[in-house]
Parts: C-alpha cells; structure tokens; sequence
DNA sequence: AGAACGAGGACAGGATCCGGCCTACATCGC
DNA sequence: GCGATGTAGGCCGGATCCTGTCCTCGTTCT
C-alpha cells in the first residue's frame, strides 16, 4: 500500500488493512512486513483491541491473528478493484427500488465518490454506463450521479444551485438550502428550502437539471414538519400516479411472493394458482415482471395494463415473422 | 464514535472518520471534539498529508478541512445503515453479471461480511431475500452468500468440504484446496485441487452443496496453467451452452449498444435500424431482453428464439383474453 | 480594515514508543 | 508426552516523538 512505515498510527493503519483480509496472520510475518519487532506487533494488536478492533488469536502452533466480526464497523481499506466494485454495486442499488436503505446506499456512495481516486472514477464510470440497461421499464430514471451531488451537498450543509422542469415543462432556475433525499417507490424526491421562493419545497430528483454545489454554507433550517419522509407524504400522496394491478398468477403463492416481494398482497387461490395485487408507478414495468414470471397468469385490472401485454405480445409475435421459420 | 481520545493513532483514525464526512470541518471544531489543541489538529492534518491522504483546506473565513479524492483509497469508515447497503448492493452485483468486476466485488463483499456486526448480518440477509426475484432467467443462480465463503477460504488457503452434483445427478462428497473463483458470463467455476481425486478440478458453483471451510490451512499450490481464467477456459470452451443470436432492431445504433453493452456486434444499417450480434448462455434470458428494448425488432437466429419468442408472445396474449376487455 | 481561519517555525518538558528479555499458556505434530 | 511454534504480557532503559504555548504570515469573507 504505502511506502516506508516508520510512522506508529500508519503501522497501525497497515495493521488493519491486512487483518481485514480474510486470511490468517501470524505475528512474525506481520512484523516482517511492517518492518518492526514481533514485540511490537503484539503491542499494536492490543491497541487495536483497545481500540473496540475485535482481533481475534488463534493460539497454538499454526496460530494468527485476524479481524472479525465485533461491536462497531472497523474501517474498511480496499484495493482499487473492490473500490470501483463497490462503487458500481452501490450505484445499481440506489438507483433500482431496494428494500428501503436507498437513503443509506446513496450516501455510503458519496461518502465513497468523495474520496475516490480519479483513476478509479472514471473506471467506474465507464463500467456503469454497461450497467444501466438490464431494467428501467420506461419514465424518467434518475441519475445515481447527481443523487450523490445531492446527498453530499446536504450533509455539507451546501447551498445548491439547478434548473427545474416543472410538470407543465416551465424551466426555472433554483437556488436552495437541501435538507432532505426522500425516495418513494422508484421516484426520488429532494425536500429543501427555496431561497428564490422563501419557503419549503419538494423537487423530484429526475426534473432537475444540472445540480451544481455553490459551496457557500447555510445554518441547519428547522422543517416544519416531524419528518422529511412525512413531509412528502403528506403532499404528494395523491399526486403520484399509481396504478393498482389485479392478476391471478398459475403458480404457488409462496414463489409468486419471492418474486415480488413489494406485492400489496398474494391470496393463494389453490395449491397451484393465486391472486396477485401490486402497486406500481409504470405499467410497462409490471407488465415486463408479469411476463418475466415464467408461468401462465391472466390479468384483471387495470385496463391499461393488459392493453400493454397486448402491445408487447403483438410486438414479440412480430418479431418472428420475418425469420427462417 | 469511540471513547477516550488519549492516544494519538487513535486520534488520527478518529479523525479520518470525521474528514470522511461529505462536510468541512474548522479546525477549531476538530480540536473541540478531539480534545486537543489547534495546534496539535494542524499538525495531525500535515501527518495524513505526508501519509498521502489528500485533506484538502479551503482558507479564509469560512474556512475548513475536508478529504478529497487522491491517489488511494483512504480507510472507508461507514456506519452501520450504510454498511449494511453496501453489502445488500454488493451482493446483488456479485450475483447478476456486471461488467467484468464480478470477481473483485466478491472479494470486497467477503472482506465486508467478515468483520460485519452480527445484529447487522441479519439485517442484510433479510433485505437480500427482498432482493433477489427481478431478473435470473433461468437456470441455477448461485448464492452470493456460498461466493463469499468460498472467496473466503480461497484468500485464507483453508480447505474446504461441500457436496457436489454432477452433470448426471450423483452426488459426491469432497474435499479440495481452493485455489481460484472464475466467473463466465453468468456462471461461476471454482478451481481447486480435489484432495480425494489428487487432481486439480473444475467445479461449478451452482452445483456446490454446503459448502464449509475446515479451517485447515495448507500451502498454496501451483496451477499447471499460467492463469485460472485461462484455464477454465481451456476446459470449457466447447463445454458451455451458448447461442450466437442475430437480429435486426430498429432503433439507432448507439441506442441499442448501450442497453448491450457486452453485444459482439451492432452494425448499423440506417438511421433508426441496426443489426445486433449477441451471446448468452439463456436464450430466455435474450428473448426478454430484446423485448424489454421497447422497440420493434426481427429474429433471424437462432430458430430456438424464435421459439422462445412465440411462446413470450401467445402467453402475453393469452394473459389478457380472460380480462373484462 | 478587521475577523476568522489555515500554515508553519521554535522551544521545552513530558509522555510515549521501541526493542530486548523474560515467563506463562495453548495447540499441533510426532 | 514432548518439543516446536504460536499468542499474551510484564519489565526496563534509552531514544524518540508528541504536545501546548508562543509567534508570524497569507488568504478570504464581511
């Protein structure tokens, strides 16, 4: 990793990135690598220890020492590779619906970005390019890249400046105090207060254009409202068009909800068949995950959504028209 | 964070983990929460200067310390939410192809579940249970969680016990020194040297059963080959099941290039049409793919495609007839 | 112009760190 | 059971480094 190690709290560092991989170090060739006596090393493994680092020995004749799991998360030290993999796996989560830790995933990438050599970002960059297509049923996707600037920019306390196309496409230029990322199904909102408009607002990440961090620090502003989330609930929980989709899917209920684990509800209707409700703010998109089931179903509602599968039936019939066949 | 700030390594590492914060610290404030003098904060900056961690200083008024990207990764200090999406992000991208970092992101996601706290592995492990279902087309998906362990027991050259189904069904017990992981396309293989065959195998990950690390460490062994890559190749080339696919899309090059990315070809014809040369070991898998473009599109080969497309087609179709349409 | 902040030199006293030596204990292979 | 090899940790002397308190200087924002 680095150069010459004649410096304590860098042995130390060095210490912690070789305990972290998964192997097992005796105390002789960690003292051979760090260039310092055994007595050392064993010292430096008690200060870590002291430290809440969960070193674990094992004794006896082929022993060693090796990090495992404790109380607190250690620092991780990565190499470049797990680096920019990491960067790349975190950006597919925050920008696909998971779970609900799209929050955390976002900032644990700007937490990264920040600090991510140059070199690596724009392998990362160029490997995320190839990553985007698999799903996206159609709609605006938001980009994981300005979700970063924004998370960044709000636990910098920046002052951010953008240009917002609003639902009638009226362009207009921001300058806001962000406060808050709320994501909600595969939307992203920001709520922040807008310094052109003195008052709260609520932007959807994909309508805003070119964010850009001024630099210029605010004071912390107290939302009036419990919490961000709320916040965003409460205003727009009626504006979100949501489509509730009713289908009666001809496989087991239980593999039906492995699939669809944010299903509203899965009735099982017999051993083989049951009842499917789902929310989702694409049609397509739930049309696609229908048919990518793999099994017979038949779907009631809405209208829209089997004019859909229609649509997509019609086009894969097509598509093999023209073959060999 | 931590408790008591006596110590100066610790100090330092304390104050890597606040410089990782996306916000910019006076160094007064540092001083405060560190316990120390100005003095002493200006200095330990100068020590992670000289250690190569760029902290970067905006001056005047306002002014503040902060880490930026230089020229390696500093140590990640996370906490547990974010830990917690890494893991779930790097899990999902170890398992689905993602460029050609499949192999490095296993590794950091075993360097992570290695010193992961307890009360957060359960978390991660039931997010992941809601992660899985989108896509895998087909076929056996192999299990992250075995990846790990198994990149585990590679770096920690520890001997390693599983059950394996062969092609033909049978079961066998064995007993190997793991010596490599190899993914190929969305397959991975684990070289190894078999201890009861005294050879060096091959064996697909999604056949393994139960794997376990005996915690037997063995010096490591030498390859016959000068690279496992190469050497799985060499054993499977002509072993893997893949289909050369060809069709006309129509939509512009550059578009479909970058929904396939890792396409052999795309030529484009005109405009608005292209033709796409494809590889993958699920003809499923490419049927849905090509239907998810959203745009018109003819199959030329593989026959088989075709098939699969036809039979997309009439079960979409089919999907709809029983609705109130 | 003044305030707030980073950058850094000089210095003296004290804390810390290191290596070497010792003993005690656990484990594995023979 | 014995020896080899590993961790665990006490003690000590000497070298090193670290800290707080001065100080001055350059930069930036108000």
């Amino acid at each position: 990793m680095l150069t010459a190690m004649t410096d304590t709290p860098a042995r130390l560092l060095n210490l912690l990135s070789l305990l972290q991989t998964p192997r097992e170090w005796p105390g002789s060739e960690l003292a051979e690598r760090l260039e310092v006596s055994p007595r050392t090393i064993r010292r430096d493994i008690e200060r870590l220890r002291d430290l809440g680092y969960p070193v674990q020995a094992t004794m006896g004749a082929v022993g060693g020492y090796r990090l495992v799991a404790g109380t607190a998360m250690p620092p991780l030290l990565l190499d470049d590779e797990e680096a920019v993999a990491i960067a790349v796996g975190l950006r597919a989560a925050a920008g696909h619906a998971v779970g609900g830790i799209e929050e955390a995933s976002v900032r644990a990438l700007a937490k990264l970005v920040q600090v991510l050599p140059s070199r690596l970002r724009h392998r990362v960059s160029t490997l995320n390019e190839a990553t985007v297509p698999l799903l996206r049923g159609d709609g605006p996707t938001v980009d994981p890249e300005d979700l970063t600037l924004l998370a960044a920019a709000i636990s910098n306390r920046e002052r951010l400046r953008f240009g917002y196309r609003a639902v009638d496409g009226a362009e207009s230029k921001r300058l806001v105090e962000p406060h808050r990322l709320v994501p909600a199904g595969r939307r992203w909102y920001l709520v922040a207060y807008d310094n052109g408009r003195d008052d709260w607002r609520i932007f959807r990440v994909d309508r805003i254009t070119e964010p850009f961090a001024t630099g210029v620090r605010t004071p912390p502003r107290e939302l009036p409202a419990e919490d961000a989330a709320a916040y965003v609930a409460a205003k727009f929980s009626r504006l979100t068009p949501s489509f509730r989709a009713v289908a009666t899917v001809h496989a087991p209920a239980e593999e039906v909800l492995r699939r669809f684990p944010r299903a509203d509800e899965v009735l099982p209707l017999d051993e083989r068949s049951c009842r499917l409700q789902s929310r989702e703010d694409s049609l397509e998109w739930l049309a696609m995950r229908l048919l990518m089931l793999g099994c017979e179903f038949e779907v009631h509602e809405p209208p829209e959504l089997a004019g859909h599968l229609r649509a997509l039936g019609a086009r894969a019939t097509r598509a093999t028209a023209g073959g060999p066949g």
